[in-house]
DNA sequence: TAAGTGATCTCT
DNA sequence: GAGATCACTTAA
């Protein structure tokens, strides 16, 4: 069954924790590819010194700030597209950045693979978009779950880049 | 381990 | 307008 924006409308670690297991479905042309989703990150409210949002509303990081359920995408190191889905309430700050799906690791060869960019940004994540979530029924264990710390965030200080708002499936298994 | 790559942010 | 920075990947 595929996911609800209101699924996202709720506190950003929790949902990021709910996302495990879930299945990111992209259709290209006629195909419809679907991926269980093994490790995400959380970026938090505008306090969150690794989030983009820590410095307030701009250009880039508009979508942040909108409903749940809508996409950020956004360019990094001038060549990697970086997925993010909107969670909490709008003018809240707040995403979760996929970082790997299925047997993909790193978000930038998952953006590359779905053959996604910014045409993106903003949309809402429903079939309509081409991009979207899916509930397939696999539940995800406590201790399945391995959190760990955010990467690539040593800019932000020792505070906010040692917590651990990155999210990671211990045991991937096959469905 | 280092280089590639370009939009965006933060100063002038 | 210029310069620095960056939620990464790949090939050695």
């Amino acid at each position: 069954m595929v996911i609800k924006p209101n699924f996202f409308n709720k506190n950003t670690l929790l949902v990021a924790k709910k996302l495990l297991g879930k299945y990111l479905v992209r259709r290209l042309g006629k195909k419809e590819i679907a991926l269980m989703i093994t490790e995400v990150e959380a970026y938090d409210g505008h306090k969150d010194k690794a989030s983009h949002a820590s410095r307030g509303k701009t250009k880039r990081n508009y979508p942040m700030f909108g409903p749940a359920g809508h996409f950020y995408v956004y360019l990094t190191y001038g060549m990697h597209w970086m997925l993010n889905i909107v969670t909490g309430e709008k003018d809240y700050p707040a995403a979760i950045l996929i970082r790997g799906v299925g047997n993909l690791n790193g978000p930038g060869k998952l953006t590359k693979f779905l053959k996604i960019d910014k045409r993106f940004n903003g949309k809402k994540a429903e079939k309509k978009t081409g991009l979207w979530f899916e509930d397939r029924g696999i539940k995800i264990k406590e201790r399945d779950i391995k959190k760990a710390p955010r990467i690539g965030v040593l800019y932000a200080g020792p505070i906010w880049s040692k917590k651990h708002y990155r999210f990671l499936l211990k045991n991937i298994k096959n469905p």
